[in-house]
DNA sequence: GCCAACGTTGGC
DNA sequence: GCCAACGTTGGC
């Protein structure tokens, strides 16, 4: 399995409300690179580090999993979305959502400068200058890391 | 609220 | 196919 990384501002929509829900579809990513990430490599039981964006502070807040194939994003349809697309086809919808369940909130967020100061997350794709991806590939020794970071209650994958 | 970085659009 | 203009993201 592989792991990922998803970016949501808690205000909009944020690890507890994941929690509430305890599965969402991953509306609203309009982007393609995101897109084929989500279409193509997500693969049902793949474990997802849950980022919170535009928050104070920003910082990883939980773990989300992939709990089916992903779907076309309703959304796109949807004229009073904010997330409408007028060019998408019905028959050959453009954006697809990821289909993500709750896994858990880690007990204390993962503030980002905590992130950037630790050696063994170099090179992890949030970390990049300007890397605006809501959609990321995590590394497994970077995961694993993470999960040591957090106190995570779930296990790193096996390789 | 600012602004750097980036993706997308559209004129040519 | 180039690239300037524009809109968005997201940290600060």
């Amino acid at each position: 399995m592989r792991t990922w990384l998803v970016k949501s501002e808690p205000d909009v929509y944020g690890i507890d409300q994941l929690k509430k829900d305890g599965r969402t579809g991953w509306t609203g990513v309009r982007n393609y690179q995101a897109r084929n990430t989500m279409r193509d490599d997500m693969k049902e039981g793949d474990l997802v580090v849950f980022y919170h964006s535009n928050a104070e502070p920003p910082g990883i807040a939980g773990l989300a999993k992939v709990v089916d194939a992903p779907i076309p994003d309703p959304t796109q349809f949807d004229k009073k979305s904010d997330y409408f697309d007028a060019t998408s086809d019905k028959a050959e919808p453009r954006w697809v959502m990821a289909q993500l369940g709750f896994v858990e909130k880690f007990k204390a967020l993962i503030p980002l400068d905590v992130l950037k100061a630790d050696p063994k997350l170099a090179g992890l794709a949030l970390l990049q200058k300007g890397q605006r991806l809501s959609v990321q590939p995590v590394s497994a020794p970077h995961f694993a890391r993470i999960l040591e970071l957090a106190g995570a209650k779930t296990k790193s994958p096996a390789r």
